[in-house]
DNA sequence: AGGGAATATTCCTGTAAAGGAATATTTAGA
DNA sequence: TCTAAATATTCCTTTACAGGAATATTCCCT
């Protein structure tokens, strides 16, 4: 796992413009203005996301439209399954006890 | 989605302690030798790792055992739930493309 | 070609965080 | 109680990074 991703998500700003961006693609001033950022920050941010590779950019005329790219997350989410048992092994035991709690299953 | 998480995770040290300790919980002198860092840079990554919720720890006797905890992990498999759709729509795509390979489908 | 809008970059400053070295703390055992 | 092992904390230095302000760049439009 890279842990490039997780630093360029560490940032609370960053976060919030991947977030943003899960509704679809966006300007620099919409994302500025969405969030509250002044241009600048919000250029800067967007750099350190697309050296991240979890955003890209496509030019458009005057403008520069950001859009998310899933491979970070995508890379993200396999890492995650190997941790999933971690919680499902939880979650199997309060089954049982539900499976328990109606009188489906005999307590150990 | 805390950042917090994703702050702790940044750093190649504390995410190789994490994908450590999914083999099981661990002394901080064993982490610090699989890892081959020296034993106060070790306690100093966890301590961050405990702030942030990914670990926690039990005292045996002299000892400190370090062990992980799924919440953390938990929330972050349900913030990327919204971003699957990302690669899903373009796995979507890919199977239809193998369809259309397959000739089950017409080309549009 | 010149002006203006959208965006990127640079410079500066303050702050947070990582690593090294030394030291403090806790606990078991003789 | 004294010692040693395991771990945590502190102090120091260096580096990275975020924010603000100013400026540079790019591109459209007239």
């Amino acid at each position: 796992m890279n842990a490039q991703t997780f630093s360029a998500l560490a940032e609370p700003n960053r976060l919030n413009i991947v977030d943003l961006l899960l509704n679809g693609p966006l300007t620099v001033g919409k994302i500025a203005e969405k969030l509250e950022l002044n241009q600048p920050q919000t250029s800067k941010h967007l750099r350190v996301l697309c050296d991240s590779g979890l955003v890209e950019v496509q030019p458009m005329a005057n403008r520069r439209i950001y859009q998310l790219r899933p491979e970070p997350l995508q890379e993200l989410d396999t890492w995650l399954n190997s941790y999933r048992r971690l919680w499902e092994n939880r979650l199997d035991q309060l089954d049982d006890y539900l499976q328990v709690l109606q009188g489906k299953k005999p307590l150990n």
